[in-house]
DNA sequence: GTAGTATTTTGCCATTAGGCTAATTATCCA
DNA sequence: TGGATAATTAGCCTAATGGCAAAATACTAC
């Protein structure tokens, strides 16, 4: 019983990671945190097609992170948090750590800074 | 330069979240929370042979999520956090969202469990 | 009905991810 | 030196992902 629950909450888990590990999702939820928009408006800053956002939509919507709604020919998204909460549920387990391990955020900041210069665009 | 720093966050977050959307890398980090391990500690738990774990462990070290010593014949993993302050970080950035539209994280996890029971697909 | 706008579905393609086995490298120990 | 153990690399397979164009669907407005 605690497994299952366990076992949905890594399922939830696994669905969410993977729907804000792409930078065109999270940019979407940005804008949706100010406010419902459509697929046309949410489209605008990207340079990708229709049916590429109508999957990224699809996405989130199987995460739980976005519900959708229906206008006239519009299909308004709208944010749902719920599954962020999960997250920084998740996240926090790991507080004790990096406070003791870490120092300002801003140091680390820096690092990434200088990784980056050394070798730019790292792949395998 | 904010353009470029904010432009380094989204591509660590794009490792982080990446890395965080597998079961098997979460549990890996949980154990590593407990303390340093060798690649064969980390297997352990896991049905899966050692190139698997390798690549697992490439995935948590490009993200930054772990580093790894030398001794020996071993390599042993020690967690390192930081990404996860960054993860937690952008997360509160929706708190506001999640308090505002949601009601307690009970009644949100009942929605999990209702819903798997209609389209059931899942393990113990 | 017809035209126009919004969105999704359908195929297709290239890349990536996670798994495996077999082979290779690194280190210890007798 | 040679055997044992730890870990990685190389190569292969399959499934999933993110992109596209073209076609289909849904709705409005004339």
């Amino acid at each position: 019983m605690a497994n299952r629950a366990a076992a949905i909450l890594d399922d939830q888990l696994n669905a969410t990671f993977s729907a804000l590990s792409d930078p065109t999702r999270r940019a979407i939820l940005a804008r949706l945190a100010r406010g419902e928009a459509t697929v046309k408006e949410l489209s605008e800053p990207f340079p990708i097609t229709a049916p590429s956002m109508t999957k990224h939509l699809k996405v989130l919507e199987r995460a739980g992170l976005i519900s959708r709604g229906k206008q006239a020919q519009w299909r308004p998204c709208r944010l749902e948090a719920a599954p962020l909460q999960e997250v920084a549920l998740w996240v926090e387990a790991y507080r004790a750590n990096w406070q003791q391990t870490m120092g300002r955020l801003d140091d680390y900041l820096s690092k990434l800074e200088k990784n980056k210069h050394g070798h730019d665009k790292k792949q395998s």
